[in-house]
DNA sequence: AAAAGTACTTGTATTATGCAAGTAAATTAT
DNA sequence: ATAATTTACTTGCATAATACAAGTACTTTT
């Protein structure tokens, strides 16, 4: 019986890229289940920490976690650094690469605020989205690229 | 030696939901490495038939191609109906649902063709966002609604 | 000095995907 | 009119990705 390793070395990446059609070029960054909940986490809910990760309600598998925050960090979307103040813990912040893929989460949210009916979206936002989208947009991603260079 | 027939029932979906989180609720839907692809030949290429899709360059699965069609079927983001000229084929479209992904899609591509060196995006429509991102969705929208009522 | 917290790794089972082949109905070619 | 081809799949099986439970090494708090 033979186990296979391969997981463990490379995972999702690493395959040769299937074309380099813009969308695809994302979808092999982040188009998994679980990379754009992390990307949230840290856009929407100033969620820096490993163990912030993993008490998030869809409750991602810590193997899994640990392999789409090293995807993310190889791809520039994020970067890590250890804790100044925590000499056992990292920060995980998002890159301006990743501060960029704001306006897609904003209109993931709006789509799905629309057609979800169990939808949890703050209606405050989605007003705020159609009076004054680029505003908010200027206004949250100011903050990342603060909290980016604190 | 047993066989798992899962997948042949219901695959992907069918699981209950991890959260009513909007961006958990997009992901539930289209967040896998196919789905997106399929909506945007549907989008950008005119593309309407399943051997159409077949052809893409990123070269989907059968297997593949046929379960992602009738999950976007079920999801109500695609319809399938039989092509009245061709008694063997059938045409698949955006519902109006499928339709307001497109600012999705077009910010996935701006982002992309600003961060991927090789990317193929036209930078016409690059421009084109950049000038009249309302216009630009506007025509498009209008575009997909009329294939759809036809 | 012991217990708890943090960021993981490892092993294994389950689920999803990829690939090759086959099928049935409709269409086109001979 | 029959045979070959096209179209939209299904089936079987191999491989890859994900989930779950447990363990590890280092740091911090008690």
């Amino acid at each position: 019986m033979q186990v296979n390793y391969f997981f463990y070395f490379c995972s999702m990446s690493n395959q040769k890229r299937k074309s380099d059609c813009p969308i695809n070029f994302a979808l092999e960054l982040f188009g998994d289940r679980w990379s754009f909940l992390i990307i949230r986490d840290m856009m929407f809910k100033g969620k820096h920490a490993y163990g912030a990760f993993l008490q998030s309600e869809e409750k991602i598998a810590t193997n899994i976690l640990a392999d789409r925050l090293s995807l993310l960090e190889k791809s520039e979307i994020i970067i890590k650094s250890p804790d100044p103040t925590h000499g056992s813990k990292f920060i995980y912040k998002l890159t301006q690469k990743g501060i960029d893929l704001l306006p897609v989460l904003i209109e993931v949210i709006m789509w799905s605020s629309k057609y979800d009916n169990n939808t949890t979206t703050d209606m405050e936002f989605v007003n705020r989205v159609n009076r004054d989208r680029e505003g908010l947009i200027n206004e949250l991603s100011d903050n990342l690229t603060k909290e980016l260079t604190q």
